[in-house]
DNA sequence: TCAAAAGTGTTGTAACTACACCCATGA
DNA sequence: TCATGGGTGTAGTTACAACACTTTTGA
């Protein structure tokens, strides 16, 4: 045990960023292509360092967000997904990085002539598929990112998150669907969604889009934990109890 | 944005520790009475600066747990619960505290004489009702703790870390009925857990207490996973979907 | 032989899966 | 008028809450 006088060693804090959206009905995360070593080249993960010693760590992550994705944290989902902290994840010395998960509507353009014109939405596919590989832990902090986000579609109204301020109910499934990496009923989906009451609610418009019945447009309600929740089928981790 | 040659400010990294237990069918917390300033004689979790530059941060809450409350990393169960990063939260400095949930099964006495006799098993009720105050963010941080333990005996077998080697059905049912703070059937209870294969294996022996019928004993099985999950009755923040 | 604790059976219901079917629109 | 996407109806099944009931023990 430390004595008296003893001080405590300082580390480093940085903040990274698991940022996802849809883009074409598929699941993209946010990242950038470093300039400077380490990893000079590689893609990482957006983030930075704590800017000054008084600076509180949930307010890194939006100066980040803003800096390096140019997101506003209006009509934007952040939570802190947990501390990193591997005594040989920064080769420049002891960095403990706090990650947090980011989910954003899909966006326009992905964004040009900004500050971080270097960041680019990726498929997650393509990472988990292991065709691109990331600077630092990133790629550990990414799947537990992807965790997180998968099983808090479950019982909770994050989808929205994922939509712009009125959407289909289809696309919404669009959400649940690239996000688990699964297909759904979209019959049964329309009433399991339309059950919860105050997950969506019905804003009168329609949206017509070439031939086809037009879809009524919904926004996300007050509700924001679901129950019954939305199991996905076949979770990827776990079977059933009696096989 | 920094310039070139700017090095970002280092702070401190502390870990806290939500120790769970259960003594007398009741949900206890590890607490300590501080013996120096701040918050001198208040309440707090087990906790500690990190010991060196290179010590890993989960290592470090493997060594609180030794040093402050004797307990081994074998037959325990040791997650983490996020950091805590708000810059004032500790008055000595920018201290950013990882915290990590620990679950114990119930030891035989509160260890005296060992290097943290300070500690103490406290009800976990005392603190909710508010009969007892913590020093720093240490209410939220127990809040989060109490939180993820309700919800992973939802979906994984946390439950068998409260319990002994092995263990009857009631006393299993223990475990649920005091996280969550309800009371269960115990009827339905036994066939819910039973019907999960590889939750709980009957280990062949029973325990006898008293009158009555002696009970049958098990033990944690490799299922980690529970699916279906065994959810809590009208979880504490949600309502049903149609009222 | 009775109280107490352990454990089983049964019934009604909620919520789901699978799939047949109907509706509204543009080409 | 037909292909296309939006949406509803229904049957069989699973999981579960509620509670009556049987079993095994100590006093």
């Amino acid at each position: 045990m430390p004595d008296e006088d003893w001080t405590p060693p300082p580390v480093l804090l940085a903040v990274d960023l698991v940022i996802f959206t849809l883009r074409e009905s598929a699941l993209h995360v946010l990242l950038i292509e470093r300039g400077v070593d380490p990893f000079r080249g590689s893609l990482a993960l957006p983030g930075g360092f704590l800017e000054h010693d008084r600076e509180d760590v949930l307010a890194a992550a939006h100066r980040e967000l803003r800096e390096e994705a140019d997101l506003d944290a209006s009509r934007l989902h952040l939570e802190q997904l947990g501390a990193y902290g591997a005594p040989d994840r920064d080769p420049r010395g002891r960095v403990v990085s706090v990650a947090y998960l980011a989910i954003a509507p899909g966006l326009p353009e992905p964004l040009a002539g900004t500050d971080a014109a270097r960041a680019s939405w990726t498929p997650v596919t393509e990472i988990l598929a292991g065709r691109a590989e990331l600077a630092f832990d990133h790629r550990d902090i990414l799947d537990d990112g992807l965790e997180r986000a998968r099983s808090k579609l479950e019982s909770s109204a994050l989808a929205t998150a994922f939509c712009a301020t009125t959407f289909t109910i289809n696309e919404l499934q669009q959400v649940y669907e690239a996000v688990w990496g699964v297909e759904l009923d979209l019959r049964n989906f329309y009433r399991k969604v339309q059950a919860v009451n105050d997950f969506i609610v019905p804003v009168g418009a329609e949206r017509r889009v070439g031939r086809g019945r037009p879809a009524r447009l919904f926004k996300a309600g007050d509700r924001t934990t679901l129950y019954p929740p939305l199991v996905r089928p076949i979770p990827a981790t776990t079977t059933k109890g009696n096989p």
